[in-house]
DNA sequence: CCCTGTGAATATTTTCACAGCT
DNA sequence: AGCTGTGAAAATATTCACAGGG
């Protein structure tokens, strides 16, 4: 089990070594990946140290191998199956989002409680009610539910998910959730990002 | 200047305060914030002590002037100007996203480069083309640009930005931006943020 | 000679534990 | 009696620095 820290920094190595990749580079030093993120080598080769030894002393490592292992200890080398709760603007927003099909991540239902909605389709998926969630949900091997509801909503919607079976919630909602022991919850929320460029902001001006 | 983990706690300390205060109470202790994110008192103590002696000893805080303080040093007591570039689904699911005006983000220009695009209006703010940018940017007060653009165009966009006299960006592109000294900008990945989770349920299947 | 992998040193963050205020 | 604010201890995370491999 690898430290919170070093799990970001691979993922962001992952998506450094595959533009490297693409570019036909086969090659890289610890040197090199730190320039790109401004941090030391030493903190890379520790990262990277984790997965096992996998440098080549005095050359560096091998890209294509590297790749690899970071997409098997972060599980990139399967599909997951996604639920989409909640079908408004940031719903769509995340169902079209690109980055997460290239990733192996792939919404196969999504609901929604507005009757105008349900009926219709995104890119060949159906939206639901959320009755039945249960067995809809065996049937299309979801793995994470991506909650986009308003806060207000989010706890209810999160009781429903857990109870039908699935045990990883990405939650965009602005309300800690309150899950049972052996739910995993990431909670991603916009405003609290920009409050964090505001107080460099407010920072700044106070110089 | 705090460090960074105490400023990413006070926003979330913050927003639980607002939620007590709505309901009424008017006091809290540290172990009762620290409940609701299952840490510890003595963390949410040291890092409201960061604000200056504040608590009532034997007693706790007064939820409003903490709440006050919080503001103050986050820079929320005020209102930001946003410029979003990128009117994609993305970009669409930002602007109406109601957290942001909530906390005194307000989007006042949106830019993209969609010719159909351009002469729309959302909520009354109109989608423009980037010609004249700087111009544009020093009428409408903008302190933040919000990139919602693809991958591929997010560095060109960020030049543009920045040589329109723009210092803070927050960036959904999945790019790291190469941006000059003095230049704040703040990465929301939402693949990341799935590969996190993915990471987790990868080493939950191996056991 | 150049770069990895890693003990050891350093720096940072968290937690403990208690004096002191109300 | 109850809770804050904070030194001091403990735990974590990062960096240094160098032996050793190619």
């Amino acid at each position: 089990m690898l430290n919170d820290h070093t799990v970001e920094r691979l993922i962001i190595y992952n998506r450094i070594l595959k533009n490297l990749y693409k570019n036909g580079q086969k090659l890289v030093t610890s040197k090199a990946i730190a320039q790109v993120l401004s941090n030391t080598s030493a903190q890379v080769r520790r990262d990277l140290s984790s997965l096992g030894r996998k440098g080549k002393t005095g050359v560096g490592y091998d890209i294509g191998k590297l790749i690899d292992d970071i997409d098997g200890v972060l599980g990139l080398n399967r599909k997951w199956g996604l639920l989409l709760v909640g079908a408004g603007n940031l719903g769509r927003a995340l169902f079209y989002y690109p980055g997460f099909r290239r990733e192996g991540f792939e919404f196969r239902m999504i609901v929604d409680k507005d009757p105008r909605k349900i009926g219709k389709k995104w890119s060949g998926v159906e939206i639901n009610s959320s009755t039945a969630l249960r067995r809809k949900i065996r049937n299309k091997q979801i793995d994470i539910a991506v909650i986009s509801v308003p806060a207000d909503r989010a706890q209810e919607v999160a009781e429903r998910v857990v109870s039908s079976g699935v045990n990883e919630i990405m939650n965009f909602a602005p309300v800690t959730l309150n899950v049972p022991e052996g739910v995993n919850v990431r909670y991603v929320d916009l405003a609290l990002e920009l409050e964090n460029l505001s107080y460099q902001l407010a920072v700044r001006k106070k110089r």
